[in-house]
DNA sequence: TGCGAAAAAGCACGACCGTTCGTTTTAATT
DNA sequence: AATTAAAACGAACGGTCGTGCTTTTTCGCA
């Protein structure tokens, strides 16, 4: 008995706590750099009890995958998602991901940015759930682009997947600036670049809305 | 005799040699995916051989990214700088590089990127080294949105280094969009991306500039 | 409390890693 | 053409990698 999902069963937790240690060490040094031998030993227990939890390394790295998009969304998708539609939601989700950046991703790496360069060019099943995952909060961040416009705090000429785009690369210049050159005003400039883009296309009644608000809190939390 | 840097005597032009395979590997595989097993085998030369020639794994990687540095600048900025000063240089500076991705940077990788990625976790030699290429055409941007305000093409209120951080971050969602989810609209997106930015940084008498004259050529090369 | 199953450990394997060393081949100089 | 220096080779080292096996320990339940 014990189906996986469930919460028990001694092989289940300690699978939650591999992961758990797993993701520290893949933020750091990617998913590739983490070999199951370090991990644990970092756990404290043999290799062979790592790799019996996964079945292979791939798996290993998939499901890393799927806990670190599980934990994005929870922390940065579903908060927000409490919000009204339009606007609101669509700034609280930036603001809650620039949160999660200073407070986490900024710190320890993101699984996301080194997973997708250490991965577009090596074909197979972890790239196909990279690519996946990576295309649902896209996806998720374009429909809420959709229905500002729909409710007319964007302009009707907004494309949101030009939207989207230089939002996502809002946020791979601020992870690069702030961890390989480690300036700490990236964190400013990201929130500065987000204004900007949202009040060029914002329509006439919310221009103004890009200034003040500001919060490094999560929003509906 | 025979300095590092003359051309002849067949160790350093087999040195070269092995820079440009490595290079090709190292795009696609990154700085720590490359081996010198396999860069031998690539190269039809012994392991020894090649270590040789770099005395360490680290020396080799630094002697990669040196080498693509150069002929980064060499395609990119070098162009640009021949044409005036201003928005004209600046706007080069752009195309070139977004010329560079379209044609060598999407199908093969880019070692700037990658590497970052790799290394803003790994203190060392080879982070430094990669810190001061970055600092340096980030620098070399910033010089040229300077010149721009100061020719009166930009906004006084406009700062250069949110302008540059705003540019990278375009050419980061273009890699990561391009290389990743294989979306052949990037280059597009970058393009628009890019325009929007100058046209919202633009004084008046060139707000128009934005519109026409595109290119997929390297600007005065 | 004992029994069956699940979990973890232990061990070994082939492969590849960066590196060292001694030798041999090739190039450059006198 | 002879001599010296540079370059490339080949084998081996200690290590780590992912992955199979078998055995032991631990857990969950009747």
């Amino acid at each position: 008995m014990t189906k996986p999902g469930s919460h028990a069963s001694k092989g289940s937790q300690t699978r939650s706590a591999i992961l758990d240690v797993a993701l520290g060490i893949a933020s750091r040094d990617g998913l590739e750099g983490l070999s199951i031998g370090m991990l644990a030993e970092a756990l404290g227990m043999s290799k062979s009890g790592v790799f019996a939890h996964f079945g292979s390394r791939e798996e290993l790295q998939i499901a890393l995958i799927d806990e670190y998009a599980r934990r994005f969304l929870e922390s940065v998708f579903h908060p927000a998602i409490k919000l009204p539609r339009g606007l609101p939601r669509l700034k609280a989700m930036f603001e809650n991901w620039l949160h999660r950046v200073q407070t986490i991703e900024i710190p320890n790496g993101c699984v996301f940015i080194s997973g997708a360069v250490e991965f577009d060019d090596r074909p197979g099943p972890v790239r196909d759930r990279m690519v996946e995952v990576n295309r649902g909060w896209q996806g998720e961040m374009r429909k809420a682009a959709r229905q500002a416009i729909d409710c007319g705090h964007l302009a009707a000429g907004c494309d949101p997947e030009q939207l989207v785009f230089e939002l996502y690369g809002v946020m791979l210049a601020l992870h690069h600036d702030a961890r390989l050159l480690r300036d700490s005003r990236a964190v400013e400039r990201a929130r500065r670049a987000f204004d900007r883009t949202a009040a060029f296309y914002a329509t006439g009644p919310l221009a103004a809305w890009t200034a003040g608000d500001r919060t490094t809190e999560t929003i509906a939390a």
